[in-house]
DNA sequence: GGTCTAATGTGTATTAAGTACATATTTTCA
DNA sequence: TGAAAATATGTACTTAATACACATTAGACC
């Protein structure tokens, strides 16, 4: 049974109340960017003096009346101030003692965004976008927050569209190809990606080509309308 | 800012902890077993009076200092007297109305028992095998939870041996065949079905025959020893 | 304007995986 | 001994994944 049914008496009903609505609740969120040809994520300086000097995720408390899901999206908003922006539950963590002020399950989401598309004040609050491979140690469980998202992202870039959402609103197949390599680690042959790509019309021909590159220039592309993420 | 750092006082600090630290965590477990040739989801009678008639998915509060895999595995253990189960983790649930009691936000869980192998009390607490099927309504989100589980099974089932964790022991092709059927919805081709597990090395034959088959009997497997789960 | 540079754009042959499909064999039962 | 019912098996076809090479184009420089 769980405590919640069967009180025996109003006390006994307050003092479950007691012992167990006393979990606070925190929603993570992975914010993936992509910039210099590598995968970022956007990050803030821990502001508590056990992680003190270290990156955490952005996160916040849920709020009482709040879902978790409106949660990350404030979270996101708040941060960068971009709306409907695609965000994916990937799992809870909640081992006891990962928070040091008490007990704090949180539930991690991860986001895609165009760094260059958002103007966040960077100077504010050590907000920054930090390449993964420069994140090897960060505050809390975050760390293994992020291995998880970018693992769960890992499977999914060829069965969604997601990746375009990285990068602005035309771009050439080589810029996408090498987004993929970052995100995936590995590279790829140029010609069997554009294979894999093209058969699942994601794309749209914009009929312009890159500009100030020191070679032929590519075609540009931009994300097909009815894609959906 | 998360509400949990730079504190004005120790009064802002208490006040934050009784503002925040009030939600209840749960675990809800989806334990799939299969019987009659058909998915089954062991489910117990709701004691709400919100749900009456209903069933619900075995769960329970997490306690204070427990993590909430702990959490998962005990409620399993407390309710079929399994340990050391196949249990997954698959995602948080955390509308604010889903349950009357107040804030309890659902971590759910999935798992795969042989129901022929434990022997739980069905009289006890209207706990019962159900054919999913058959769950049209349930109490709370529950059957949006099942429904989320159940996707998730049905993605990893050729990924991972799972569905060997439903089977007895020892087993025939067939038997396998119809559970791969039943969890996916859909008929298979036997030859095809045969290559596609035989390649995966998840299989050892046992040298023995069924017994008490009205026709030609099919020979007896069992899991491959080191066929991680 | 000719040449160099650097990256674009493209196709085919091979292998692996998935799908569709039919017949001989074995056991039990009557 | 024959009928019933399910097992065991292989091949042709299609689709997806992989490996791999060469002609083309725009810019930069002289």
């Amino acid at each position: 049974m769980t405590p919640l049914t069967n009180f025996k008496s109003a006390a006994a009903e307050k003092r479950i109340h007691q012992s167990y609505f006393k979990i606070a609740l925190s929603v993570d969120c992975v914010i993936f960017g992509y910039a210099e040809k590598e995968l970022q994520v956007l990050v803030i300086k821990s502001d508590l003096k056990e992680f003190a000097g270290q990156w955490s995720l952005l996160g916040d408390l849920v709020r009482p009346e709040e879902n978790i899901d409106e949660a990350s999206y404030r979270v996101l908003e708040e941060r960068t101030g971009l709306k409907n922006v695609y965000l994916e539950q990937v799992q809870a963590f909640g081992e006891c003692k990962r928070h040091p002020s008490g007990r704090v399950v949180t539930i991690a989401y991860y986001s895609l965004i165009d760094i260059s598309n958002h103007k966040l004040q960077l100077n504010d609050n050590d907000l920054s976008w930090r390449p993964i491979r420069s994140l090897r140690k960060m505050a809390f469980d975050h760390r293994q927050i992020l291995d998880t998202c970018l693992q769960r992202l890992r499977e999914q870039v060829f069965e969604k569209p997601l990746l375009f959402n990285l990068l602005p609103a035309k771009f050439a197949l080589r810029n996408l190809q090498e987004l993929y390599e970052s995100v995936l680690g590995e590279v790829l042959d140029r010609r069997n990606f554009r294979k894999k790509i093209a058969v699942k019309d994601w794309l749209r021909e914009t009929g312009e080509l890159e500009r100030s590159v020191l070679h032929r220039p590519g075609r540009l592309y931009t994300r097909q309308a009815g894609s959906k993420r």
